[in-house]
DNA sequence: TTGACAAATATGCCTGATGCATATATGCTA
DNA sequence: TAGCATATATGCATCAGGCATATTTGTCAA
């Protein structure tokens, strides 16, 4: 929409039957949850808040939408001040708009997620006071009270500010909805990789285990992973082919 | 997000450390595309324009979001404003926020969808000279330009404001996305219908022929679809069984 | 140098879902 | 009351997924 409908339509000028200041905008913001696959869990990157409100608890990386800047603009400028983190997989997820969601005024936020590889995110030296990799405890699917937790290495709970367990709930669901639809899985590993280690990927966000044989032949049948003619090194074991994915079919 | 993490962590009282009034906020506004399947077609309620920008365009119905109102409610809203329209599925689609997408000023518009069964439009009296049902027509998925296009009744293309045909676009996509993962496609359907009807919609959605064995089988066995012990009537041929939704698997 | 190890890779079979063809049932209409 | 059009039922071939078993291959330690 855009013209408010409930206007008499007269003929003055668009200008003239449009006057932003005439009623009070709320204040849009992005938040983005940087997520990723480390040892077989789901971890999101976090920072503390040094202001109020929820001063002292951790929040999704954001920051408010410029007044000429599109929202995934907006998102890949957060992204860019968290430590360089560019040419990254990033969607757009939900759009929160409760009207108490921020106790100081009317902030409306647009989710966004991106997906990096752990290597990638180690190497920006992400971990500090007031930043670091949570990892995300995810309770069964639709149980009563079925909140996505953050928490430390330790497996303490991370209290999380505003709406945010929230984001981090629907970034979970997203991946589940969109891991075999869309080239997802991907996007958690580094470009080579083991089919062993785009299962674990799959395995890690569905929470279920999975059949090897049939993985490997629908992964391989799919024609979205191809052959590097590499392998790994070093393994103890034999060492498994590598793989890239393709983005063509 | 929240405050402005580039500001000094200093001690001031948070509302003197967030100041609304200090820059200018965007206009955030919904867009509602009320969808429903008719004569095997996927259709849409668009409304004339009667002002700038686009006057003359088609365009979905919207409204601004009010200061003291979720986005669901925002949407409802605008559902109720067109002939009382309530208790219809709606689901948020996806946040727009081009900074030119508006010539006017900046507007920040989250796109919903809603979902009804072509008797509940029809009875409450769609078609006017600023509102009408026009039928979807939807290129080949991936093709060059491949964006929708909404036409009258005889075929001929209505022009679109703003990024609407975007908008309508990704709703299109999204059904596809959810038909099977949810029950979206009885939502387009009487509280009664045939196996027939269900699949005519799948078939709309999808934009392909299915099977109808399969569908069938695949439909009771999926335990959502319950016999009601009736049939059709007065339809010329043997009567085919009515079902009903069942939410619970 | 060599054998144990651990995981990758290969092969075969069973089962269930889907596609397809054919046969039968049934309310409506002429 | 016969014919119609579509619903419903049944059987079978094909294919993907689940599962078990066998073989292969770098690594590491004796």
């Amino acid at each position: 929409m855009t013209p408010r409908d409930a206007r008499p339509a007269d003929e003055r000028s668009f200008l003239a039957s449009y006057d932003a200041s005439a009623f009070p905008h709320p204040s849009v913001a992005v938040d983005v949850a940087v997520v990723t696959i480390e040892d077989g869990e789901l971890k999101a990157l976090l920072v503390r808040r040094t202001e109020h409100p929820h001063r002292g608890r951790w929040s999704l990386p954001g920051g408010f939408v410029g007044m000429r800047e599109s929202l995934d603009a907006a998102a890949r400028r957060v992204l860019a001040g968290k430590g360089g983190l560019s040419k990254v997989y990033l969607e757009q997820l939900y759009t929160f708009g409760a009207p108490k969601r921020d106790p100081r005024t009317r902030v409306i936020s647009i989710a966004y997620y991106a997906l990096v590889h752990p290597g990638k995110l180690r190497d920006i030296g992400i971990e500090s006071d007031t930043s670091r990799l949570a990892t995300l405890q995810v309770p069964w699917a639709g149980e009563e009270g079925g909140r996505v937790h953050a928490v430390d290495e330790r497996g303490r709970k991370l209290p999380l500010a505003f709406d945010h367990a929230d984001m981090l709930g629907l970034v979970v669901l997203r991946l589940r909805g969109k891991l075999d639809y869309a080239g997802i899985g991907f996007e958690l590993l580094p470009r080579e990789f083991t089919l062993r280690q785009l299962q674990t990927v799959y395995e890690t966000i569905l929470d279920r285990s999975l059949n090897k044989d049939s993985f490997r032949r629908r992964m391989l049948a799919s024609g979205r992973v191809v052959p590097t003619g590499r392998q790994e090194a070093h393994v103890g074991h034999r060492p498994a082919a590598l793989y890239r994915f393709s983005r063509d079919v």
